[in-house]
DNA sequence: ATACGCCCCTGGTGGC
DNA sequence: TGCCACCAGGGGCGTA
């Protein structure tokens, strides 16, 4: 389930255990993902070390010493799965990238839907990439504001659910943490994102931030060495307010019982929305 | 420009 | 035990 957070706990488990190490070889099981890969990724990844990993949305940039940047996306179902070399690996006919560094260690990267994503280029060039085009600002720097936020939505009539979706408003939000958010600050997914501002946008951007920054710590508690008993990077127990919670009672409304509607589930833009009617305007 | 629908792909779940 | 419809973390593209 990558979003910010989880892409963020995988990228550090990544650099935890990879950064400084040279790459002894990388295997591709396919010739695409999403998108085909590049003919000399291999070329340039063999025997490159590996110097460090940055995250920007959703994307994993690994820099490598001679100069390239791999943007790494995990789509939907995209996994990283750690193990030591010297072991059988696990088959997984959705193993799709092998990377094995010189020092033993062996990285998966498996996506069973191929929504993910691995393309190389210069690391000077990163920015121009068409992934990085005209996205928003990161939603933890300092320069998102509520006075940002409310400038990005204003004369937006569309959701605010779909305006925190787009990539353009904000990097790196995804279906759980907007309608985590949304609940956090007390706002309706269905308001008109231009109308958002002010106390509104006030109260959406800490709970965006608070959010995220809880579910990265929980990542990061969960991790031991970066890496859990089965192998895989970044997944953890989330424990979300609403999402996935449809005709549970409304955690934030006081109870027992707390308002009568519960937690309600509806779709928007194609993807379900909960929330909570009676606490969300 | 903006907004919306649809598509990419596989697997899990629940109903009949 | 099938079988089938529906749902799932994302993003890019085409059409109004």
């Amino acid at each position: 389930m990558p979003e910010l957070p989880e892409v963020e706990t995988v990228m550090r488990g990544l650099a935890g255990t990879l950064a400084g190490k040279r790459i002894a070889r990388i295997t591709l099981r396919r010739p695409d993902l999403r998108r085909a890969f590049p003919p000399d990724l291999v070329a340039r990844l063999t025997g490159a070390r590996i110097t460090g990993f940055a995250r920007r949305a959703k994307y994993i940039l690994m820099q490598t010493d001679r100069g390239d940047a791999a943007i790494i996306h995990l789509g939907m179902s995209g996994r990283m799965v750690l193990a030591r070399a010297n072991r059988p690996p696990e088959a997984n006919p959705h193993e799709h990238v092998v990377i094995e560094t010189e020092d033993g260690w062996r990285v998966g990267f498996v996506d069973p839907r191929r929504f993910g994503s691995l393309d190389l280029v210069r690391a000077d060039e990163a920015g121009n990439h068409p992934a990085f085009k005209g996205l928003g600002p990161e939603p933890l720097d300092a320069a998102f504001t509520p006075a940002a936020l409310s400038a990005a939505l204003a004369g937006r009539r569309t959701s605010i659910k779909a305006a925190l979706m787009d990539q353009r408003i904000v990097a790196g939000l995804g279906n759980i943490y907007v309608c985590e958010a949304l609940f956090r600050a007390g706002i309706s997914p269905r308001r008109a994102a231009g109308t958002v501002a002010g106390a509104r946008a006030a109260r959406l951007v800490p709970a965006i931030k608070a959010v995220l920054e809880a579910a990265i710590r929980a990542g990061g508690s969960s991790l031991r060495d970066h890496v859990q008993p089965n192998g895989e990077l970044g997944y953890f127990q989330h424990a979300w307010a609403v999402y996935g919670r449809e005709g549970e009672p409304c955690p934030g409304c006081p109870g027992p019982p707390g308002c009568k509607s519960g937690i309600r589930r509806m779709v928007q833009g194609g993807r379900s929305t909960f929330y909570c009617p009676t606490r969300q305007t």
